[in-house]
DNA sequence: AATGGCCTGGTG
DNA sequence: CACCAGGCCATT
């Protein structure tokens, strides 16, 4: 459920408070976390809990950058942690709820606890982060005007899948969940279910500024917090109070009144107006 | 392009 | 008790 403006959101808090800090001792209590699971239950990485840690242990934290829904702790020496939280995985500097799979100590007494309620999220160290597969094959950050009306044009030509699914192919746009793709096509008035090769070039540039406005204004308001999201210090975000058709089915459209709809499209629930989305 | 698997708390 | 959500990868 952390989609970019959740990620973004941790990754302003943690550099409030972990930039510079030299990581003193951590420890793995779920080896999954670096490993992953893949079929079969099947580790997909080979990493073990001492070599992970002689790769981390003394490093200094240089920087926090974010790719999409990854976000990458940096070392002073280049190499990088790589988060994926997936749907339940919380990164926070207080422990909550449930026990931590990694705790990472600091040297002036900070600590930073990787915790999941499932198990998807994960941890990966590497040496160039960049070049990672899963970063590099990322399509562009729907925050600035990489995001325009011609690049989803680019994207859409000669597709014919539900505009919904292909918003949220993490390769074409990075960062993008279901919450958000639901709510920018509700503000452009685009039905979950068009056609993206055969919309015109005025709907898309108009669907481009929705995108980027549905996230900045999630990003200020910290986040969607209906269910385990929270911040690195622990505190639920707003952006709930402010969803228009996300979690809204079979409630009144504010825009026309009409009542919401929910369909499946590629094993994912989508909610529309059915009077005011075309 | 569509489907199944990964995991588990929550809902029917 | 069965089943589903959710992001992403692997398989069909």
């Amino acid at each position: 459920m952390p989609e970019l403006p959740e990620v973004e959101t941790i990754r302003r808090d943690l550099e409030t408070i972990l930039l510079e800090r030299t990581i003193q001792s951590l420890q793995v209590k779920d080896l999954s976390v670096l490993t992953g699971i893949g079929p079969k239950g099947q580790p997909r990485r080979r990493i073990s809990a001492p070599q992970f840690k002689s790769k981390i242990l003394g490093k200094t934290v240089q920087k926090f950058d974010r790719r999409g829904k990854y976000l990458i702790m940096e070392f002073s020496d280049g190499t990088a942690l790589v988060f994926h939280l997936r749907i339940t995985g919380q990164l926070l500097v207080a422990p909550l709820n449930y026990p931590e799979r990694i705790r990472f100590d600091f040297d002036e007494g900070q600590r930073l606890y990787f915790t999941d309620r499932r198990r998807f999220g994960e941890v990966i160290f590497s040496e160039n982060w960049k070049a990672l597969p899963e970063i590099v094959s990322l399509g562009v950050e729907p925050i600035n005007e990489a995001l325009s009306g011609e690049y989803l044009k680019s994207i859409f030509r000669g597709r014919s899948a539900p505009i919904h699914s292909i918003l949220l192919n993490q390769k074409l746009v990075s960062g993008l969940g279901n919450i958000y793709v639901t709510e920018a096509l509700f503000q452009a008035g685009l039905r979950p279910k068009r056609p993206c090769g055969k919309i015109p070039f005025s709907k898309l540039s108009e669907l481009s500024q929705s995108i980027r406005q549905v996230i900045a204004d999630s990003i200020e308001h910290r986040g969607y917090s209906m269910n385990t999201y929270v911040d690195a210090m622990g505190k639920k975000g707003r952006s709930q109070l402010f969803s228009k058709a996300y979690g809204k089915d079979g409630l009144p459209c504010p825009r026309c009144g009409a009542t919401f709809k929910r369909i499946v499209l590629a094993g994912r629930g989508a909610v529309f107006c059915p009077r005011c989305q075309e």
